[in-house]
DNA sequence: TCATTATTTGGTAATATCGCCAAATTGCCA
DNA sequence: TGGCAATTTGGCGATATTACCAAATAATGA
């Protein structure tokens, strides 16, 4: 398969999602998410940083689909959207195990 | 759970594997190796980027775990290492779906 | 050994991401 | 209506990512 322009712009649709996902503050949301719904002022009492930055981390989620919101009065509540993105857990973790045994074999051959 | 700073470094590290992943070029040479291995020359044929373009997206997944690299003479074949990597394009073509779905029905509504 | 080919590494400019602060917006209730 | 709390948006400086070019490295064969 060649790279063209189409081609580029498919995996670059993809690629958005993926990147969603690629922030240590995004992953810890869309796990927390996956154990219960939760307002924006307990995620950004959870994780610990200004309001504004959560908030714009939701935002990146939401607008590649994974999560969604909905307004409770003053509160606007985020639900996982997606579970499947779970399963990127299971994968990286799996890359993280054999990489550990690697690096010791290596080590060991030392 | 928390956000300390063991936390945060758990994250981080997922967060560094999918990083490797969100990458328009990155997803096409996995998606490429999912067939068969490829050469760094072959795979920059393929893309159309210069050459070291190409080999610093493959040190980047080479280091995350993904990929393996193997040289036969004076050229290097990269191979598919974690082939459960693929299951990502699958929970992204759902959300993409849901995605256009939603959009559609969002349209009609005006 | 020298030239050639394949690949990686170093450097740099352009662009994107991130986190905070300040300000705007929204909904509730006195 | 006025004020307060929750959230989003705008803006900015700091940092990271990306793509290219040039130069270094490695393996091959003449």
């Amino acid at each position: 398969m060649t790279f063209d322009s189409a081609t580029r712009a498919r995996f670059a649709a993809k690629a958005r999602i993926i990147k969603a996902m690629a922030h240590p503050t995004r992953l810890f949301i869309v796990d927390e998410l996956s154990r219960q719904s939760r307002c924006v002022c307990e995620l950004t009492e959870l994780i610990g940083a200004d309001v504004s930055t959560v908030s714009k981390h939701l935002a990146i989620l939401r607008s590649a689909g994974i999560v969604e919101d909905n307004k409770r009065g003053v509160q606007v509540w985020y639900t996982l959207k997606m579970p499947c993105i779970l399963n990127f857990f299971g994968c990286v973790e799996q890359v993280q195990k054999r990489t550990a045994k690697e690096q010791l074999a290596t080590l060991s051959r030392k």
